[in-house]
DNA sequence: TTTTGACTTGTCAATATTTGTCTAATGTAA
DNA sequence: TTACATTAGACAAATATTGACAAGTCAAAA
């Protein structure tokens, strides 16, 4: 599920519309439905502003937000995996530092 | 090691000059330069480019590149592990269909 | 069928970011 | 000092992102 998928359901579980939801967020309706529909990508506070209006734990939501946007980076690769590994272990070199 | 010490380490091995490599890759000598010290992201074409002047293999190093990049979005995260476990989760939902 | 309301789409100007180069500075070995 | 390699800073140009608006679709209600 992508973070937009994920937000349109949250949104729909509350039965909030997106004007709602929007408003709260001062964006646009229009651009609320293409987050949702991932034709666009939230920025970081778009983000959190969602989690506020749609009362969902800010870190949790934005960790979520942030691993769709590395998805959207290695969708078109071949090695994702492989790709991945590497970062783990840049990853823990980094943090044994 | 980040994309640009590895770079950088293969072009002094081969004993080459900045100027000669930027010159296969036709940009100028300082934009090689930081790319090799960190302050520039070189683009997928220049990855490229990099693994034909430094005779590497182009798909290697493009993964190697492209893995300093999601490190790059992810260092000033918290939960980075936590990040890459929703990565992987969705990425292998997205394989699976 | 017409209207209404929710949502979507396309487009565009404004803004922000990225990019590459130039020049000047710094480092360094002869 | 000189010569050459590398780096830093500043800048304009190129690109990308952003948000809004207006017009469109769609479905349900009137």
């Amino acid at each position: 599920m992508t973070f937009g998928e994920y937000i349109r359901e949250i949104r729909e579980e509350k039965q909030l519309l997106l004007r709602e939801v929007a408003s709260q967020m001062n964006i646009d309706t229009a651009l609320l439905s293409k987050i949702e529909r991932g034709t666009r990508l939230a920025r970081k506070e778009q983000a959190e502003a969602l989690a506020k209006a749609l009362k969902q734990n800010k870190s949790e939501l934005l960790q979520y937000w942030l691993a769709d946007k590395i998805v959207y980076m290695l969708k078109e690769e071949k090695n994702i995996t492989e790709i991945l590994k590497i970062v783990e272990q840049k990853i823990n070199r980094l943090s044994k530092k």
